[in-house]
DNA sequence: TTATCTGACTGATGTAAATCAGTTTCCCGA
DNA sequence: TCGGGAAACTGATTTACATCAGTCAGATAA
């Protein structure tokens, strides 16, 4: 049976009876993919690690209307500001694939956190990532047009960050668009017109880059 | 002589020693309003803490369009991320108002941190009003049009965060429409018309709030 | 097999808001 | 107090996209 203390990086150099404390204020368990781990507005009353699989974190904007922010895999931490006073989840987030997560509890991790500084700072440090990609979410939005947001998320989602793994066949073209923060509709008449450019590969929901070089020009064009 | 250890909340229950360590590794200094604090894209080498005055900071987003952030105050940590391996900015921060600085030196910060698991804690738990902070400029960016978008705007800067200070006549109508994301004239025109609806009223830079809850509504219904 | 449904796709249309091209007002220095 | 420069403001014009209104292809069920 695997446990998450065990599997993943950041819990390597604790204590046993750190370990210990972790062990006693969690469950794991899986998500099949599509199902929701949670949803904003909704109380968060734990922090979430996940395991294995890739969780979709997004912000519901409107009725029918949703924003992609990031795209969570194992090692990462959702809800992690729910330590810091929030009691409210500020995101959604649904399961692309089946995902094993750990659920961790508040004081628990508090505890833990306060215990031991240098385990705060790597998980603190692995967090800001968080921030950056909100950055680069807002800068995207606002200065790019088209072309430029998609050539961003087509990057995004087939960075290393996610090892190899084609991460398109798990999306629906209203995902991308989604990540790209167009209509639906304009991101696929993109994605043909990227295809007859030759930058990118479209079979069935898979999509390869070809010219990177030529995606990264146009993100930075807009 | 003012000295930033002593005047700031957060420091208050520093040890001596820990006082101390961060004395040695700070500078206070002032910039004038218009001043640049830090560019985007440069060495981050220091973390700021704003003792006094009011700091724009904002996403540069293109030649001459600029995206503003978030409205520091006294209090507020600046280039925060550069104590977790982020060595450029990521924004760029202008001082409004004739504006107090310390800086203290990364790696000072640091040891500091690592020593004090519950100043950490407190540090962390303010900054994380910037993620929040950031999650809700894209909420506004994206889901809404220009009328949701600059009531948005103003909400954000006559709220209580900043004490009644009138933040306004030190913002240009360009400054409120970058905080709105909305082209300075459509700013413009927005402000006449809520005016004319008898939401706000407008003397000069000075804007005053008359009705509050229908802003929120405006905010809202997008 | 046929019927049904959902997601992918396409072209035509409408529109919100940026841009443009001014005029007016304010402010500060000479 | 005059003059010049930058904001503030306004109306007309343009345009990049979203929206609409479909068709088509593949999957699932009946």
């Amino acid at each position: 049976m695997d446990n998450c203390e065990r599997m993943v990086a950041c819990f390597r150099d604790l204590k046993p009876e750190e370990l210990e404390l972790i062990s006693n204020g969690k469950t794991e368990l899986t998500y099949l993919a599509g199902e929701n781990l949670f949803k904003q507005g909704a109380f968060s009353t734990h922090v979430l690690l996940v395991m294995d699989g890739l969780v979709k974190v997004y912000l519901q904007t409107g009725r029918d209307k949703q924003l992609n922010l990031q795209l969570a895999k194992s090692g990462d931490f959702l809800a992690f500001s729910s330590l810091f006073g929030e009691t409210v989840h500020t995101t959604s987030a649904v399961a692309l694939t089946d995902t094993q997560v750990c659920m961790i509890d508040k004081e628990k991790m508090r505890t833990l956190l306060l215990g031991n500084a240098e385990f705060a700072m790597r998980i603190t440090s692995r967090n800001y990532r968080n921030e950056r990609q909100l950055l680069t979410v807002i800068g995207n939005m606002t200065y790019k047009q088209m072309r430029g947001k998609l050539a961003s998320a087509l990057l995004y989602l087939s960075s290393d960050d996610f090892l190899g793994q084609d991460i398109f066949v798990h999306l629906s073209r209203q995902d991308l668009a989604n990540f790209a923060s167009v209509a639906t509709e304009s991101a696929i008449k993109l994605l043909k017109e990227f295809e007859r450019d030759g930058i990118i590969a479209l079979e069935g929901k898979g999509i390869t880059i070809i010219n990177r070089a030529e995606l990264e020009k146009i993100e930075r064009l807009g």
